[in-house]
DNA sequence: GCTTATTCTTGACTCATTCCAGAAAGCCGA
DNA sequence: TCGGCTTTCTGGAATGAGTCAAGAATAAGC
């Protein structure tokens, strides 16, 4: 697991300023992946305990913006962030719990990727979202069929 | 387009009880595809000024869930609907005006429903959202790089 | 060490969506 | 056609994620 130094080196790379808050945020992500806004902020306070969540929404948009982390929501779901970035990676959602599982490109490579046309859109990126149970609501969701 | 007895017909066929608000709502949804919850309202209370958004909130939710119609709600947007359930189709998203428009399944049939694997995951959906510019704002945009 | 531009803190605010309780209306059997 | 029951609708308030704004603090460059 990349240390704090890793993470400034990221955030420079990127041009970003490094502030401690970025430093935690970005450490809070690679620590927990799809993790909601309100755990990442009760993580980055569990090392900085007076950071403001408008700092912890404004780095996770400058690390959105750069590219450091990606940012997904489920419908019906907060927005939630991960920190793959560029594989082309989807994920699964349980429609029960809410558990989010990434997955490698369902047929391959990225077949979906190719929109035959799009109605002249011009498609910068394919979104996949597998909707199920996981295996554990699948389980203990099979005999209670209320 | 429907007439008011189809849509009564479409809700009893459901088992679902017939109420103004609901045809109402219903006819909405089928004239505006891709509409928010907000224009939905609008569209209802043309007909039905009295209408009260919960009124619509519920008939949304309970159309949805009876699969009359489908309830979309791509990343950083309010939710909205359409009609067209049943087909497998999937949506495009301009990024910049937040266009929403169908388009069949990219690769045939429907290729991205065959999660691979999936962790264990009893999947049920395949959501796929291609995210890029319409055509309109793709040329105004290439313009200006700002 | 100093300057400047950017970022963080604090607090209030927006607005889609949900919750609640009473009133109204639709459905079913007689 | 009518009564009873169940469900739905109305009206208002509440929730909560996310945003906005202004001043204070801080990191980067010289």
């Amino acid at each position: 697991m990349p240390a704090t130094l890793d993470f400034e080196q990221m955030l420079r790379g990127v041009a970003l300023r490094v502030t401690r808050p970025r430093v935690a945020v970005l450490g809070a992500v690679l620590a927990h992946p799809h993790a909601d806004t309100d755990s990442i902020i009760g993580a980055v306070r569990r090392g900085l305990p007076e950071v403001s969540h408008q700092a912890v929404y404004d780095s996770l948009q400058a690390l959105t913006a750069a590219g450091l982390v990606r940012r997904i929501q489920p419908a019906g779901s907060v927005a939630r962030y991960e920190s793959r970035v560029g594989d082309n990676h989807h994920h699964m959602v349980c429609r029960e719990c809410g558990l989010i599982a990434d997955v490698d490109c369902a047929v391959g490579d990225a077949p979906c990727l190719t929109a035959s046309d799009g109605n002249g859109f011009s498609v910068d990126e394919a979104e996949v979202v597998f909707w199920g149970r996981c295996p554990g609501c699948s389980t203990a969701g099979s005999s209670r069929s209320t």
